[in-house]
DNA sequence: AGCGACGTATAC
DNA sequence: TATACGTCGCTA
């Protein structure tokens, strides 16, 4: 009797053995259901059986192989990589590859229909408009034929019943439409041409790491396009990594503009049928090119054949909760497993990124001017400790006058503003109380279009109530420092007329409305444009020509050693949405530290300083990549037993001299949904298996239990 | 004793 | 992930 090692989709790192049925032939790879317990699940066989001792006689048998194509070699040897590296467990990181769903069976048969016969003995208003629209003979989807011709399906029902109409099996439609490489092959700049050219070649060459490094609107998409075009004419599959899926329309028409036809989308907001239907077509080959978020990188590839990361410094590609993993980091490993090219896209890389290409790990492409010969913007910034705006408002005259000439000019104005609501602290002028959360370590965000006080970290809401929780003064709050909302005010007061929108995701309602005003905002349908972070990313406003930064401090105040980093390529993304078509752009930083090297980098173009000055700095404290760094996060619901198994976990430290473990200290935002967060930081050097460290640690560290979580992020994003 | 609530170990 | 099975407190 042959036994196979199967591993199901459970918290699990060991395989479990089963019994072969004479007539099933199983290989490794194979996707499989087994029972489990009371139930049966959906596993990979791994290998061979290895049953520990014991238990062969209660083996219980494959129920059955499922109709999909085996999970290769090298998306199985991931797995094993990735849940080996972040200390997930086997079966949760599979889980990710099998994220397809219970909709797996043949796809649903689709009706379509066409004119026949006689008419229908009883004509009807509504049946002859879907005669109308079918009297040209031609086969249509049923469901197609009612919404063109403005009818509910009732009637087409109807007037097949009446042999008025046949109806035809259609084939289901496809997932994606094959791209097609040759369809509009790009007139490119010298710069581009030669980067492409070095692109393509390296399609045919195994494993490569390309970091494409140029200044938003350098063309960097139509490069690594001609990549993923070779990729294309050799017949195999191409994934596009971006940050954040569900705001890519523009991506999308320009991919559609290239290659004649969209790309093919995975990301978490797909239907279950439409989810499942892509993991197939996937598997099978049958799509080509895949555009998608962080957890396409575990999708069942039947011949990858090149990875793009774009915007690869982004931080969306970090995922913190269940298995934690950079994207980015681990397409460059799925690459290498493949052997098969990676290309890492930004205008502002990663520190990490930077120095792998300084260091020659990865190649680097640089796409030196923007496309047609634009300048980048000029940025200027205003010194808020001399030039500020009087107390309470937050736009400084020379912004405010700037934007009064751009707007005479008839072209558009961006203010960004990364805080959400009106205020971010509303406090009692009569005794000084500030209104906090009651589950978390932070203050209420004062939300005015919504009447509510919000926690932005567990969703806590509440209206704001008339008189002070602690001395019951009347009307004593008072609303400290800006957000969107109230730089709405402000500029509704400043520029009478002006037509202004607020553009801040708590006020999203549905993605397709958010696209529909990033729309109208492209048509010029607005002056003004208010923005959080949202407005950062790939949107392009063709007239809009001054941006200006409220706060541009704001995401330097804690003190975490990447935090200059972080800054750095935010506003640089931001200043970069100004001018892309009309002319030369101009952004204005409003800063209490103009001399802070990130700013000092931004007005005078000088990245090269910025990362200079970055790497010294993590070179000389030993941060990341000159180190390496690994969080423990231990929270519970009780302070005291949390810090005690906290301390419980780090006086069983295994000893190292090359490890140093800090903490456990308070989490950065120590209390969240009513749980409390001790950290762990573990420094070790570059080279050193961190994992192997901290597996052996754990293993000998107590379990967790009640209410106690112990979760391990390898390479946090986070220094604090 | 008998029952439900809750927390934890286990699944091949 | 789902469930069995233990422990515990409560009722009668």
């Amino acid at each position: 009797m042959r036994i196979v090692d199967v591993v199901v989709p459970l918290a699990l790192d060991q395989a479990y053995s089963y019994r072969v049925p004479k007539d099933m032939a199983l290989a490794a790879g194979d996707v499989v259901s087994v029972p489990l317990g009371q139930a049966h699940y959906t596993g990979v066989v791994w290998g061979e059986g290895n049953p520990r001792p014991g238990l062969h006689n209660r083996l219980k048998d494959v129920a059955e192989k499922l109709d999909v194509p085996p999970l290769k070699d090298e998306l199985r040897d991931f797995v094993d990589w990735v849940s080996g590296y972040t200390l997930g467990a086997r079966g949760t990181v599979l889980r990710m590859t099998l994220r397809m769903g219970e909709h797996l069976g043949p796809a649903r048969e689709r009706v379509g229909v066409r004119l026949a016969g006689s008419p229908p003995q009883r004509m009807t208003v509504a049946r002859r408009r879907a005669l109308a629209l079918l009297a040209d003979g031609m086969l249509r989807a049923k469901a197609d034929a009612a919404q063109e011709a403005g009818v509910s399906v009732g009637v087409i029902d109807g007037l097949i019943d009446e042999g008025t109409l046949e109806t035809v099996v259609l084939p289901p439609d496809p997932v994606a439409a094959p791209p097609d490489p040759a369809f509009a092959v790009p007139d490119l700049t010298d710069a581009q041409r030669a980067a492409a050219d070095a692109l393509r070649a390296g399609v045919h060459a195994g494993f490569s790491a390309t970091l494409i490094d140029g200044v938003t609107g350098s063309g960097k998409t139509e490069v690594y396009f001609e990549a993923a075009a070779e990729a294309l004419r050799a017949g195999r599959q191409c994934l596009i990594l971006m940050p954040e899926i569900a705001l890519t329309t523009q991506f999308l028409d320009r991919f559609a503009a290239r290659f004649g036809v969209p790309p093919a989308e995975w990301h978490s907001q797909l239907t279950p049928r439409k989810r499942a239907r892509t993991w197939r077509a996937v598997a099978d080959g049958e799509v080509k090119v895949i555009t998608g978020a962080r957890s396409a990188l575990f999708l069942p590839y039947a011949d990858l054949g090149l990875i793009v990361v774009d915007e690869e410094h982004d931080q969306a590609y970090k995922q913190e909760d269940g298995v934690h993993y950079h994207a980015r980091d681990m397409a460059v490993v799925r690459a290498s497993l493949c052997r098969i090219p990676v290309i890492l896209s930004s205008a502002t890389p990663a520190v990490e990124s930077e120095v792998n290409a300084r260091r020659g790990r990865y190649r680097r492409l640089h796409l030196p001017e923007r496309f047609g010969g634009q300048a980048m913007p000029q940025v200027e910034a205003i010194d808020l400790t001399r030039e500020g705006p009087p107390r309470g408002r937050f736009i400084a005259p020379r912004l405010a006058e700037a934007m009064t000439v751009a707007l005479e000019r008839g072209e558009q104005v961006l203010l960004f503003l990364n805080r959400r609501g009106y205020a971010p602290l509303t406090l009692c002028r009569a005794c000084g109380f500030r209104l906090a959360c009651p589950n978390c370590d932070a203050w209420l965000v004062d939300h005015r279009f919504r009447r509510r006080l919000v926690c932005h970290h567990c969703g806590f809401a509440m209206p704001p109530p008339e008189t002070c929780p602690k001395c019951e003064a009347k009307d004593s709050f008072a609303a400290v420092g800006p957000g969107v909302e109230r730089l709405h005010e402000e500029v509704a007061a400043l520029f009478p007329g002006k037509r202004i929108i607020v553009l801040s995701s708590d006020l999203v309602e549905s993605t397709e409305r958010l696209r529909a005003e990033l729309d109208q905002v492209a048509a010029g349908e607005f002056d003004i444009v208010i923005g959080t972070q949202l407005v950062a990313k790939g949107h392009h406003f063709p007239k809009l020509n001054l941006a200006g930064i409220v706060d541009a401090d704001l995401g330097l105040a804690n003190g975490d050693p990447r935090a200059a980093e972080r800054t750095f390529q935010l506003l640089h993304q931001v200043a970069g949405r100004a001018g892309r078509e009309a002319g030369r752009g101009v952004a204005y930083l409003q800063t209490h530290q103009p001399e802070h090297p990130v700013m000092r980098a931004l007005v005078l173009g000088d990245r090269a300083a910025f990362y200079d000055t970055q790497i010294e700095e993590r070179e000389r404290t030993g941060y990341p990549p000159f180190g390496r760094l690994a969080a423990l996060i231990v929270s519970g619901g009780d302070r005291h037993e949390t810090e005690s198994f906290a301390r419980k976990i780090a006086a069983c430290t295994p000893l190292d001299e090359a490890v140093r473990v800090l903490g456990p200290a308070e989490a950065p935002l120590a209390i969240v949904r009513g749980r409390y967060r001790f950290r762990l930081l573990v420094k070790s050097p570059r080279n050193y298996d961190l994992s192997g460290y901290l597996r052996g640690w754990l293993a000998e560290a107590p379990k967790t239990r009640g209410t106690l979580k112990l979760e391990v992020d390898v390479d946090p994003q986070s220094f604090l």
